[in-house]
DNA sequence: GGCTAAGCGGAAGGGGTAGTCCACTTGCGT
DNA sequence: ACGCAAGTGGACTACCCCTTCCGCTTAGCC
């Protein structure tokens, strides 16, 4: 029985073939990292030592490769928001999920476009998505409870930091960096029960699918 | 002589031609400000009612007419900065300021992407932009000097905040309107002296061109 | 070592956009 | 009313990118 998704499809692959599928991956994310998704795929290929036609025999469609290579960022951001509910500090798990999450955004160009235009549809980091949905939800929570995180603080502020995050981090060079920081800085002082003031209400953002929805 | 700038050039234009080059305008404004920067020259032309080759004419590159369309975005921010300078109460000058410019880049997909993107070369807002930037810094002064607006407030910060804003304005429909009120309100109690607090160091955005400098 | 199917690279097909050219039309001064 | 230069539209070229196809290569089993 193959393998069910392509994650570790590999097992059937030639020695040859599975080389050549880490190459592409590799070269992929580097050239999403720093120029962004709109890489042409046959720049993808050259970077990867490797023909066009290889390139889309793995990856069938430009959205399934964007899809492989961001799968680990998403994970990371999973593990980042478990990481976070070990720490026995709630207000300091909850600026760190904010802070590490950002400079992943800042880090790496191709996973902030991966956010803002995110395919609405076919991607599956659906799994993923809940798991750090529903950890961040109780990193909030035990953040509220603690009563170091302003009670109306939405979950979905989380997407409207990340969202303007991303904003910040379309800056060429060192200013993402720099910039992103001192944004997060902003908010997170915002965000901190002693500072709570009146609010417009929370945006309807959804975590599912950032980008374009049928308006 | 001739005009010296496309201005008001059309002093020299026969009749049709100035009225065809109003129509290019507006088709232009609309598109931008719906469906963003990335619209086709030649659908821009058929939404306008004209050729191809008319449009061209009037605006040799699809920058010339993105400048022109959005000139009088840049001379409403300036205005608004010295409305704003024209209110006794500096704090609720500087928060007009940031909630008129926020606005306006919500209301134009165009707008947003013109500051995220902009040219690095050969667009002229200097003018209008450097009396915005004057006039900003003087609504910072103001409320810094009334003891309103938290000391290490950077004016860069301004361009921050519109970065950030940028991010989240891209998002379809309601949510932009939404959220972006809830981002400034967010970041405009940071930014009130009784909540400054250690920040990190400003970022080196500079108002020139936003978009990507020779890094 | 040799066979075979999996794998490969580059060329070719198809779509879409920026910008140009030229024969035709029309405003407007006389 | 008329002529001409300014103005116009749409076809055309050139380019870039995505994706597919096909004849050649090579890993891996016997």
């Amino acid at each position: 029985m193959p393998a069910r998704h392509s994650e570790t499809a590999a097992v059937e692959l030639r020695a040859d073939a599975r080389d050549n599928r880490h190459r592409i991956l590799e070269a992929a994310r580097e050239a999403f990292a720093t120029r962004g998704l709109d890489v042409p795929m046959a720049a993808v290929a050259r970077r990867a030592g490797v023909g066009v036609a290889t390139l889309y025999r793995r990856f069938p469609s430009r959205e399934s490769l964007v899809t492989e290579v961001f799968a680990d960022q998403m994970a990371a951001c999973g593990s980042a928001v478990e990481e976070a509910l070990a720490d026995p500090d709630p207000w300091r798990a909850f600026q760190t999920v904010i802070e590490k999450v950002c400079a992943m955004q800042v880090a790496d160009q191709g996973f902030t476009e991966a956010f803002l235009t995110a395919f609405p549809e076919a991607i599956d980091y659906e799994r993923e998505r809940s798991r750090a949905e529903a950890g961040f939800a109780d990193v909030v929570r035990r953040a509220k409870e603690a009563g170091r995180l302003r009670a109306d603080f939405a979950t979905a502020d989380l997407v409207l930091l990340l969202r303007a995050n991303c904003g910040v981090a379309a800056e060429p060079g060192e200013a993402a960096a720099v910039g992103s920081r001192r944004l997060v800085a902003y908010l997170l002082q915002s965000f901190r029960a002693e500072n709570a003031a009146p609010l417009p209400p929370p945006a309807p953002f959804r975590f599912d699918h950032p980008g374009r929805q049928t308006s």
